[in-house]
DNA sequence: TTTGTTGCAAAACGTTTGCAGCCTC
DNA sequence: GAGGCTGCAAACGTTTTGCAACAAA
């Protein structure tokens, strides 16, 4: 899927000004980067994979990361004792997860009908921006062991 | 809810001889104390209230919360960046939850329709056990911000 | 000019690991 | 008796923090 990358750094943009937060090279820096990668990726690897283009720290990656957490560019997965994984929330459109609870190996599936009955809960005192659903069981091979 | 402990002991038992892992008395009592928490824990929380009664070391909890994920008898959510949350799953209905991406907040509510539409959900190469779902937004307290 | 943000390194935190002794099986 | 399990403490890896220098407003 192609994104307007305007639309995103606009969001962002005003998403800083409503906060008065400041308009860094960086913070941009590192929502471009998120949105050309594909899939889940970690602060780190976020980090390394910056590098040769421009130069930002670590803890300036996390600070980022949630503010970007906070304008709702970005979804952030808390899968097992690893890391946390982030993915850009824009274009990404698989939410639901299936997790071994044995060897921990995540897959993503689609489902029209739990994505409709989740998408029409609403909220007296919460305004909802995108959800994520894991299933938790056992995987073909490890129920084998 | 009541909950038939005997039930849970025989589960973890069964569990236990399956796979060939030693019956010892602080895995039975780290499971009995789990089934008397009401709501989320972790694993510090569950090994400073066990002291009065029963001494385990945090590594044997951790080791225990570990075999009893494996067995269903427990499920655990990786909220944020605090540490890991546990809860009983036999016994526990509510499996949904509102996340506020500003403050952090958890909410737990309960839907019919996406209950059912989740449980429902078959898969060709994984057997189900349970779900947990986010739906993540901003709370009314943090919107007025 | 003010003060939020940065990079760096050190610290903090939850969780895992290594090992000697113990206790299920 | 053998080997899995325990407690303890040290180690680990991710994330946060403190601070001086920098730069957006």
């Amino acid at each position: 899927m192609k994104e307007e990358s305007s639309t995103i750094i606009n969001i962002f943009t005003e998403y800083l000004v409503r906060h008065k937060h400041r308009k860094t090279p960086e913070r941009f820096a590192i929502l471009e980067k998120i949105y050309t990668l594909e899939g889940h990726f970690d602060a780190e690897k976020l980090y390394e994979s910056m590098q040769n283009e421009y130069r930002v720290s670590l803890a300036t990656v996390y600070n980022t990361l949630d503010l970007l957490l906070e304008a709702g560019l970005v979804i952030k997965h808390q899968f097992d004792g690893l890391s946390a994984q982030y993915e850009k929330s824009i274009g990404a459109n698989i939410h639901n997860h299936s997790v071994c609870i044995v060897c921990g190996k995540v897959k993503e599936f689609t489902d029209k009908k739990i994505k409709k009955a989740i998408q029409s809960k609403e909220f007296a005192n919460f305004q909802s921006t995108h959800y994520s659903l894991y299933i938790y069981g056992v995987c073909k091979k490890c129920s084998k062991k």
